[in-house]
DNA sequence: CCTTGACTTCGAGCGCGCTCGAAGTCGTAC
DNA sequence: GTACGACTTCGAGCGCGCTCGAAGTCAAGG
């Protein structure tokens, strides 16, 4: 009930890639050149994407996200080039990325009550509930 | 009890300011130099910060901590100078901005199920629980 | 045939937010 | 006096992450 012998090369276009995951064909090729892709050639030398490279790219989207340094992900992805071996370096790598991606929320929500703290004496809703402080150093 | 006729003004040099803010002198001038701070000099023509200035300073900090861009920061002082009357305003920019940062945090909580589940496949510890879906177009 | 359009490479440019440093001015200490 | 150190102004430079565009190649369509 499967299919035959030979599996077809599903690939896409450097368009058809930049729709699937949402970035520019421009930076799609930019991210090849710094080395964070590596994207194979029909015979006329075209790019074709499969569906690794998307996924890799849909990662590589996560992590630009996140704030991960275009560097930091170079390294990462050496690493993956590099072979199985380089697994704990990997982890290491992405641990210690969670590490800043969860301060950086944190960061996030801190700056958040101050904004919401502003919003209420402004007068306006915040959508949350509040514990007022006082003091208002007013600006 | 309370202390004599005039009030004592309590300012800051500006190493004293940067000390207490946590931003470098350098960025403080730069501040000032683009509009979002008016501090006073003393005879000599140094800057002297007050209170006010440290607190505006605190929540500049805030804002730039959150990404609001430095348009937006100096949008928003200008209203400030602007007058009482224009606190709708003010208040419109703070909403819109706390609407940025939670959905940044949102960006940022999907980012990291994302990493953590790549650390989970790589045999590693998060420190969160996980519900594993399955999918996993390695990299 | 010639055009169109999607692609190629690659260098340059841009916007942001600082960051630096040169050159000058003070007040104080020795 | 002179040397120090903290400050001043202001223009230039930097690192990041794209973003753009010029010039060329190629295949399909009319």
């Amino acid at each position: 009930m499967t299919s035959p012998a030979v599996a077809p090369p599903v690939t896409h276009s450097i368009a058809d890639a930049a729709a699937r995951t949402g970035v520019t064909a421009h930076t799609l090729r930019y991210y090849e050149r710094i080395g964070l892709l590596d994207v194979a050639r029909d015979p006329n030398g075209r790019r074709r994407y499969d569906a690794t490279d998307l996924a890799r790219v849909t990662f590589l989207t996560r992590l630009r996200q996140s704030e991960m340094p275009i560097r930091d992900i170079a390294r990462y992805v050496d690493l993956v080039r590099e072979g199985d071996h380089t697994e704990p370096q990997r982890l290491a790598i992405l641990q210690a990325h969670r590490d800043a991606v969860v301060h950086r929320i944190d960061e996030l929500t801190q700056a958040l009550a101050v904004v919401d703290f502003k919003i209420t004496v402004y007068g306006g809703s915040t959508g949350s509930i509040h514990t007022l402080h006082t003091e208002s150093d007013c600006t």
